[in-house]
DNA sequence: TGTACATCAGTGAACGCGCGTTCACTGATGTAC
DNA sequence: TGTACATCAGTGAACGCGCGTTCACTGATGTAC
């Protein structure tokens, strides 16, 4: 018992130290981008030598991926409760708070989101931590997929090809979802990134006046149009 | 005359140098990613000073709008050389032709496309060159927008204030194209980066089994609920 | 055609800067008896 | 509670590497008369 609490007292020093390093790196990468995230900066930062910044993060890479981690994770929090904030709504207005959201957090953490949904970077592989929160933003979407197995679309059978295609996030889903309703949450999901990353990677310079008002439109055409409103 | 041929001659070999850097930068972006141009590596690889290729090049920002121009006019060649070879036919067929030309050049072109569509680069703002050679695939999109003023969503009518939110793009468009249209065209355009985009960052990994097959399906089903099929 | 001069290509050294990571070592903190 | 030992934090120097850009200078090519 003396001898954990001991143990514990010396090893939360080190979580301290540990939080302040990945705290200094989601500072670099806020103001900096991803690369310019440096552990010889930390080290500065935190008045240590550089070396030592090791003891605690093992290279570069581990303290990417905690940032990475980080940002889903913080993206995600936006997100669902944005969605509390509309629980017991129809499906269309749940939908859309949660695009605001995610378009709002987006805005406010450009270089982070840059990080999760930008271009790959060199060199970098990210481990299979970032999946589950990763995860999250689809999922919460995936709530959403309550409506009536074939969507009014024109296309009500979908072709076996198509259902074999998506059998992957199908398994994610819980027993019994029609594999369209599957297909319709995953352009949802790919419709949302889309839009969010044109504005934020500046491609809708010269095309949209408003991006607000626009993004606000066509995301409830893609519901209307994909038959999310339940 | 005689004057202007020996000025000329020795223009001409400074053209061939500078696209041979060029070339050389297009290697580098295409097997090491657009951080991994180096004028310094340019140069050791044509086997001059480093300061020499200065001669050449302004600065590295400038052999990289140079880079990006020619990423964008290589995608609009791939999709304008698609869409000739289906000419005539229905634009859906036509839309799926592009879109899958798109898709095809960015897996070839992996890093070519992160460059144009990816994160932007930190401390680089593209000119204003870069967007004529930027637009020609939105272009040639627009193109295929002859459909009905309105598409039969159940969203007839454009409210005013997203009608005034797109009024940047419409202005680009030939004199009289409904507003709708407009707006049916860009979230076409968005859903195509969005799918691609998607794809090539590593996001569709344990999602999609058959990336193929499911872009497809999506592209078609986009351009239906789009009513971008006449 | 020949000569004087201007233009340009290319060099090599230098400036000033940065990085991740390793390793032998010192000194403090915690542990076991 | 005191002592011997083990564990860990932190240091400072070093390795090996890279970059963009400037600038005074040499030598070749082109120009004008």
């Amino acid at each position: 018992m003396t001898t954990t609490v001991r143990r514990t007292a010396r090893q939360r020093v080190r979580e301290e130290l540990t939080a302040e390093i990945v705290e200094h790196g989601r500072a670099q990468l806020a103001t900096l981008g991803g690369a310019g995230i440096s552990l010889r900066a930390i080290a500065r930062e935190l008045g240590m030598a550089s070396s030592a910044v090791f003891r605690y993060v093992p290279s570069r890479d581990a303290l990417l991926t905690a940032l990475i981690i980080d940002s889903y994770g913080s993206m995600a929090d936006a997100a669902e409760a944005a969605e509390d904030a509309v629980r017991g709504q129809a499906p269309g207005a749940r939908w859309a708070a949660i695009c605001h959201a995610v378009r709002d957090w987006a805005l406010a953490h450009p270089h982070e989101y840059a990080l999760i949904f930008g271009s790959p970077i060199p060199g970098y592989a990210a481990p299979p931590d970032t999946i589950a929160p990763a995860s999250r933003v689809p999922m919460l979407l995936g709530g959403l997929l309550t409506g009536p197995p074939d969507a009014p679309t024109g296309r009500p059978t979908l072709a076996p090809e198509v259902a074999a295609a998506i059998a992957p996030v199908l398994a994610t889903m819980p027993e019994g979802v029609a594999p369209d309703l599957a297909v319709r949450g995953v352009m949802a999901w790919t419709y949302l990134f889309g839009a969010v990353s044109f504005e934020l990677f500046g491609h809708r310079h010269g095309v949209v006046a408003d991006p607000e008002v626009f993004f606000d439109h066509e995301v409830r055409r893609i519901a209307d149009l994909l038959g999310l409103n339940g």
